[in-house]
DNA sequence: CATCTCGCTACAAATAGTGTAGCATAGTTT
DNA sequence: AAACTATGCTACACTATTTGTAGCGAGATG
């Protein structure tokens, strides 16, 4: 699967838009967990496959390729992290955390009812 | 594919954690295309599917469900539209949109150098 | 050299997504 | 009323992606 380079066509749209490659990119299975898993800290390959707890070395590693290619993670001596522009990704996400709870209650709500 | 529903397990965790299944359902592809396209408010099937430029309306149909079951997006007279719910999503992920261009900005710097 | 651990690849089977055609229903026009 | 239109959506064969298991080659340790 072609890298979602932003400016280029990518999944879902013509445009190129900075935005589409993003979604692109964050769209693809295992993207947001990895970027996730990677809040913690650093980790080794090994290490961020178990804390994906299903996730194969296969895709692991060309989710890793493309993280990578997208400045968004890079390896150091301690591991696989997030780079600065991780970080700030990260730092948009961060509040989904919280907002899932109060969701996940009226999900399970309304399944009662 | 399944559901993934908050508090059973979904793909990448076991533990049922909300986050999970929330990150599960957004990493689906097309799921978070989706959500973005209705940001410009209501569509029906057909208009979505051009929104999203080359969806095949087999998959936007089962992601739709899966956005409806989760509460997350639903059908009026108007065609589909984001719930309460949605809205409050969407309210945390748009700030990737400006991000994204000053991610794009320093990734094609990298290009040239 | 034997044994670990590491990052990562191979590859076949299973699963997910695409693209085109078209059905069924409902409303509009002639 | 027959013909035309637009809608939501399904069928289905094809292609692409993901999984799961096994294991390689390199480096560290004893």
């Amino acid at each position: 699967m072609a890298i979602p380079l932003p400016g280029s066509q990518v999944r879902g749209s013509k445009t190129g838009k900075a935005i589409m490659a993003l979604l692109d990119l964050l769209g693809r299975t295992w993207a947001l967990g990895i970027i996730w898993n990677l809040q913690q800290g650093p980790a080794t390959f090994r290490e961020l496959q178990q804390r994906c707890e299903k996730i194969s070395p296969t895709l692991l590693n060309s989710r890793l390729k493309e993280l990578k290619a997208l400045q968004l993670v890079d390896m150091q001596e301690t591991g696989y992290q997030l780079t600065q522009q991780g970080v700030e990704l990260i730092a948009i996400i961060l509040p989904l955390g919280d907002w899932s709870k109060h969701w996940e209650k009226q999900v399970l709500e309304a399944q009662n009812v």
